[in-house]
DNA sequence: CTGAAAGCGCTTACAG
DNA sequence: CTGAAAGCGCTTACAG
């Protein structure tokens, strides 16, 4: 590869005119002309590790998610690709396995390579790390998070509770009384209490014998936990699954069962992810933001890096939408 | 943040001393516990990018993918990351959107950032930038290749023909004589290529008006495509998609035109992504390697990297497997 | 507008 | 085993 000196030495120019003409700066017609043909001629590529050592930015920015193989954060991965590229910005990827060492390891290299910035999304394995996070040499901003958000650094996120509040509320429009819920804990605490925000405005409990647990989000598991439901409560007329890819299992075990979706029982699920809309029936589902929730991240982290100022400490929560397709109905009446 | 002049001063020791203790090398015991105090003191962090400038290494590898919310390069994004963490190496994701353009510019801006190497999943906006790829000044391996592998650059992939090959030998061996094929096209020719030397292995032919194309990817287009083709051959008795994608959507077109499958129609689908194993009925699939693929690959570049060698220039074919659930059965008998 | 110097924070030979 | 020098390829003041 061929260095400034060279291109310098060959335009029979110095160093710092072969810079200025590569960043832009402004230079006479003519030695420009020399300069850029030189740079041809060598097929010069500036060195940018050099340039990063000189100036202390890298226009890399991280991104810390739990998995990539699942639609939820694949989607945000590729929202802030796109986001950053456009910026001129590159994407440093590292998974952080919702594990506080890993989270740990990886903000530490992130460091050594000075990054100019760091997004995190998901609570899980960080919120351990969140001191750590709050005295990272660059800006962090976190982003998905679902949980409290600490005050010590920037969030953009949904509210959770008002997702779930979304679904309870259309339920009790509908004129559902008794819902089983097959949820994630306790990851998706807040959707089920906005669930029962929904219940209790119209004086209704939903008892915890209602909620059926999983560990982790896949349609197996949302498969088994509505079956469990269902035994438990033949007499529910509706079911909450507090992300699509268990109500995906669940739409399933609750046609298995013998019952119509909607007919017999409303199903509902948590996200939007783009399978839900073609199941049969297409699902009900509060949707979440995710491409603006990272749009917003990244712009607020640019905003920041290049105003060269830390990036405004907020909470900012985007609003999530119910989307009403055909797996929820009013109840049977009674007798049917 | 410390430097390692300051930390040398501390333990009143030099630059290269603190240089050597960071790198591992022998030093006296004494000496070495003066710097870990001094290190440890100043929470010193060796600056990554000094390093890379000064050895030419980044412990950085590329990985290009055309796009990353979509279930099959999800999973390669994600194993590759874990299997380059496993080895101290960082990731550098760009997405090349099919796009020579991006291809091209992402290309270019790794060479500046000096990765150590580049990680290249998809054929379609790739083919028109190999030349380029094959001068970068860094070892290219290329995965999940589709069409004629270059013989340029080393390929992990799978024998896509023969993945085609096993779905039509399982239907032939089912005894299915007439079969149609909602594709996108002409990404995934090689898949109907086997097809139909499993079906011409018994003199039976599958002519090109059994074909219905699509450009991407999705659901739906399963479903107008299984649609259309139902509508044109309303007596054919198996269906293959090149794509569980496409076979999602295809599979709630053939069970809402009334066929029950696999009673009426059989339908098979292409690479095992999670979610087909829960449908209804659980999908017969033909299973790509993914995780097993991309390990490949990137063991490839690193034993490579680590012999300071280009790449053995390979082509390593992975076998598919068929994957036989619910959705598939012999043909009713005629007069059913 | 252009040139000579110093510096970013490391590592790599090379003497002692 | 440790110390002084040069160098990786840029950029940033600072004179001319």
């Amino acid at each position: 590869m061929a260095t400034m000196a060279e291109v310098a030495a060959l335009a029979g120019v110095t160093k710092q005119t072969v810079s200025n003409v590569v960043s832009g700066k402004k230079v006479r017609p003519d030695t420009a002309a020399k300069v850029n043909a030189a740079i041809a001629q060598l097929g010069y590529k500036p060195n940018l590790l050099a340039r990063s050592l000189a100036t202390g930015a890298t226009m890399t920015v991280g991104l810390f998610v739990p998995v990539v193989a699942n639609p939820f954060y694949s989607e945000l991965v590729e929202e802030v690709e796109n986001v950053l590229v456009r910026h001129g910005y590159n994407l440093l990827l590292a998974t952080t396995r919702d594990d506080g060492e890993y989270t740990r390891r990886h903000l530490d290299i992130l460091t050594r390579r000075s990054v100019d910035a760091l997004l995190v999304a998901g609570d899980a394995g960080v919120i351990e790390q969140l001191p750590t996070l709050a005295t990272a040499p660059f800006p962090v901003v976190l982003f998905a998070w679902e949980v409290d958000p600490p005050d010590t650094l920037p969030v953009v996120s949904i509210d959770y509770e008002h997702a779930g509040f979304l679904a309870g509320r259309h339920l009790r429009e509908l004129g559902h009384e008794k819902v089983v819920v097959v949820a994630v804990l306790p990851a998706h605490t807040r959707r089920i209490d906005g669930l029962r925000r929904a219940f209790a405005a119209d004086g209704l409990t939903i008892g915890d014998d209602m909620i059926f647990a999983r560990t982790t989000d896949d349609p197996a598991g949302g498969f088994a936990g509505a079956d469990a439901a269902l035994a438990a409560h033949p007499d529910a007329t509706a079911l909450f699954a507090t992300h699509d890819i268990l109500a995906l299992g669940a739409l399933q075990a609750v046609q298995e069962s013998g019952r119509r979706v909607p007919e017999d029982m409303s199903v509902v699920g948590f996200d939007d992810i783009a399978q839900v809309g073609r199941t049969h029936p297409a699902m009900t589902t509060v949707a979440v933001p995710k491409r603006e929730m990272a749009q917003q991240a990244v712009e607020l982290l640019l905003r920041s890096l290049e105003a060269e100022r830390p990036p405004t400490n907020v909470v900012s929560l985007l609003r999530p939408t119910l989307v009403v397709r055909d797996s929820s109905a009013p109840p049977p009446r009674s007798g049917d």
